[in-house]
DNA sequence: TAGGTATATTTGTATATACAATTGTTGTAA
DNA sequence: TTACAACAATTGTATATACAAATATACCTA
């Protein structure tokens, strides 16, 4: 991936401007390459992310301000998502007993079936997408990305 | 930035994934403290760099496919995104005399004063938010993410 | 030069997201 | 116990984006 290349310009940048642009692009092709691989389950990376997070409570339900905790999203749309989610039959709502202005959010067994479809998927993607990096160059990278 | 401790997770993600979630995160703060930066001006990240690119454009004007080009965006929206800036005086709009299926935009005074307020502050921000990193990993960083 | 094809942009529409206001529930202090 | 603040989630609304279809102009060729 060449930044000047592809932003077409012929002036050199600034590095720090340089490094954000950078980073704008990278992630607009990892989007890009993961919404494509997801399309066909019909699945949002967002949705995809809260699936993840049901399965990672194993069992015990989330409620919907642990879900927005763990995500990008603002709390307004997490409830949206989850209704996405609960159309498809991917998930399971109701009403925390104890504290009733909770929700309590679990995966249902389609929800998990789906989602570990999805994973394989995934991993090939991931696996295309760091394709030119060895472990060291990967670790590196975090180690940099750290620092913001 | 600690990815673990952003996402509450307790497992260890396989490392090509925590890659991917970790610049998940980075844009998503470069993002948030950019619109930020921009908000009092009134003007989004994509407006900012359409009008960085007519700017650079140095009194020639653009077309849109040029712009759209250069950006992320979709054309359909690069359209909308220029009505925006036309209804705040920021870029001129008119038919290409030799193509008339072409439109010639160009950045105004007014547009190109704003701008040179906005990269002021836009400067700060980048600054703010490459502090941690000396300049051997910048450019160590830009590397990498040229294997993407 | 008429008809079809390619190009450049715009419009329509569904979905996604941000932000503010609202609803319903719980905790608490007078 | 009542009144009020804090909390958890939802709803309303404006804006943003993706994708497909439509419009308008230019090019080409039989």
């Amino acid at each position: 991936m060449n930044v000047e290349e592809i932003i077409k310009t012929k002036k050199d940048i600034p590095l720090k401007s340089r490094t954000l642009i950078h980073l704008t692009l990278v992630q607009n092709k990892i989007i890009e390459t993961m919404s494509a691989a997801l399309k066909p389950y019909d699945v949002s990376i967002q949705q995809f992310n809260v699936l993840r997070i049901l399965r990672g409570q194993q069992g015990k339900p989330a409620n919907l301000s642990t879900l927005n905790e763990r995500m990008v999203t603002k709390m307004s749309n997490t409830t949206r998502l989850v209704d996405k989610l609960l159309a498809k039959g991917f998930v399971k709502r109701n009403i925390c007993k104890e504290n009733r202005r909770k929700v309590e959010i679990y995966i249902t067994p389609t929800g998990e079936d789906t989602l570990m479809q999805i994973d394989k998927t995934v991993s090939k993607v991931e696996e295309v997408i760091t394709n030119n990096f060895n472990n060291e160059e990967l670790k590196k990278l975090n180690h940099l990305l750290n620092k913001f």
